[in-house]
This record gives C-alpha cells, structure tokens and sequence, in this order.
DNA sequence: CGTTTTTGACCGGCGC
DNA sequence: GCGCCGGTCAAAAACG
C-alpha cells in the first residue's frame, strides 16, 4: 500500500518573475532622464535575455510539473483500483447482509469472489436477462433544500417516493421524461450520514443523446452532476470533507456515455483540489496545480474509458 | 387544459 | 402463509 504513495513534497519555484522581476524593475522614469540611448539599449538587451533565461526556466518547470501530474494521475489510478477491489469484496457481504439475498453461492466466502460474481451476473435477473448498469453519483447541497433534485442534463419525470427503512429522508424515484422509451432510472436520497449529501442512483443506459444545455447554464457548472460506475463510496477526510465515488472493474464502459469532458463534476473537483493541497502549502501553487490537474485528469478519464 | 407532482394502494421478493 | 420492505402504479392535486 505503501508503495502507491506519492512523496508530495515539492521543491519548485512557483513564481519566479514576482521575485525577481520585482527586485530588477523598481528603476523607471525617475532615472530615465539621466540615462543615455546606450545604456538604455543596454539595459533592454539585459532585461530580454534575463526574460528569455526565466521562459526557458518556467519551461523546464512546466515540464516537470507535468512529468510529476503524470505519475501522480497513474499512483493515483493504481490506488483506485486497489480501493475498488478491497470495497468489491466488501461490497458483497454488504449486499448479502442488508438485503438478505439467498446465499446460493456461498458469497460470504471471501475466496471465491470472482467465479460467484459470474454467476450473480447470469442468474440474478432470470426473466429481466438485461443486466442494468448501475452508477452512483454523490452530490453536496445545501440540507436546507428539501428538494431531491440532481441536475444532470436530462429530464425526468417523478414517480414515486418512499420513506425506507435505512434512511430517515424520503428516497425520489424518476424515469427518464425526453424518450418515452428511454428505459433509464434514478434514485434519489440524501445521504443517511450526511444530509448535505445528496445520493442519486441510475439504471440503465439511455437511448437517446443527452439534450442540449440551455444557453447560459454552463457546462462547467459545478452543480452539474455526473454519473460515475460505482461499487461503493468513501469518505474522505480533509479540509473540506468530499465524497468519492470510486470505480468498480467490470463496470467502467459505462463511463463512456456519462463522463463529458466539457462538464466539470464537483466530485472531481473536490478529488483534484484535495491532490493538489496535498502536493504544497503555497495557495498559489494550489490553485494552478489544481487547475492545471482537474484538465489533465479530464483528459485522462476520457483516454481511458 | 396539458403536464408534472404527490401520495396511498398495490405488487412481488424475501425471511420467518 | 404472513408480514415486512422496496419499487411501481395511478388517481387526484398542483402547476404553468
């Protein structure tokens, strides 16, 4: 486990032209008159070839900053997976437990993970034999906001409400209302944890494009939820307390249809924002390297599913 | 007046 | 078979 980690301990100089800009620049008009055409000469050649030296440095910089995003996005894929498998596992004695499902293949054995996952696959659903892909998005609202609304571009209509057992809040249920044929479900209820945690629940795919965004509502507008394949959430502690949704193996094509690289999703922007904290104190470095990874990590889900 | 939401009834799976 | 529970239906109400 140890060995995923990431010495984040960074030595870069995050902003090189404040520093020595500042301590070159403050001469202006007020020498200016005593100065002739050559040494004003001078000092400009002096000041382009310092400009040039500090572009090639922040190149370099860039450079390693991207090399260090790069190993940084594959520990951090490395540690997801290995969380996605430990959680697998958990995942099923949860499900054995909470919902009392018949225990026909010994699925509290821990040793036989993956031949019984198969046969859950073509046995669960004997009539239904379309096996629904299930994803979980998380969501932070305000607990005052009653309303169990998750914008994620489609429309939908409700059907239903129930107040379960496990959760004191009511849990929304809706269908998809843009294809009458779309066969797409969504469940949504806060969090039993965390009432500013909203939790929607899909299934299924749908069969049609997703609609376009009203002029206005930004794509990268963070209260724009996506849906992420999931076997199970984590919470994870920090300077401001997120909820991850991790991926399962086997589950992962599904992000293809629901991860749009043009919408920003506040769960990975939390993610990001908690990486980059981690890499420095400096709120500077903070900021660009946070920006800078929740492209690179766009880009790299998209790569990759 | 058409569409959406609400909400109690109903249904099916599961455990006892 | 009965009761519990999650999910769905559908009539009524609310809404634009």
């Amino acid at each position: 486990m140890d060995s995923t980690w990431v010495n984040t301990s960074l030595d870069l100089n995050i902003s090189p032209f404040c520093k020595n800009i500042d301590a070159t620049a403050p001469k202006k008009e007020s020498e200016g008159d005593f100065v002739d055409g050559f040494e004003q000469k001078l000092r400009v050649k002096e000041e382009a070839s310092f400009l040039v030296e500090e572009l090639t440095r922040l190149s370099a910089e860039n450079k390693k900053l991207t090399e260090m995003l790069t190993v940084l996005c594959e520990n951090y894929n490395a540690l997801q997976n290995q969380f996605a498998d430990l959680m697998s596992k958990n995942s099923e004695k949860e499900l054995a437990t909470s919902r009392k499902r018949k225990a026909e293949m010994g699925i509290n054995n821990g040793t036989t993970e993956s031949s019984s996952s198969d046969e859950i696959d073509s046995t669960e659903k004997p009539k239904g034999s379309i096996k629904t892909k299930i994803s979980r998005v998380f969501l932070r609202t305000n607990p005052s906001d009653t309303s169990l609304v998750v914008k994620d571009g489609y429309q939908w209509r409700k059907y239903g409400q129930k107040v379960t057992r496990d959760n004191p809040s009511p849990r929304a249920y809706f269908k998809c209302s843009l294809a009458p044929s779309c066969p797409v479900k969504k469940k949504v209820q806060r969090s039993a944890d965390d009432p500013s945690i909203l939790v929607a629940t899909y299934e299924g795919e749908h069969n049609h494009m997703q609609p376009e965004l009203p002029l206005g509502s930004s794509h990268h507008c963070s209260s724009l939820a996506v849906p992420i394949p999931t076997a199970t959430s984590m919470r994870v502690s920090g300077p401001a307390t997120a909820t991850l949704d991790l991926i399962q193996a086997g589950l992962l094509d599904n992000a293809k249809e629901t991860v749009k690289e043009t919408e920003a999703p506040a769960i990975q922007e939390i993610l990001v924002q908690q990486m980059a904290s981690s890499l420095t104190k400096d709120p500077n470095f903070t900021a660009a390297l946070s920006a800078a990874i929740s492209g690179r990590f766009n880009q790299t889900r998209i790569e990759k599913w």
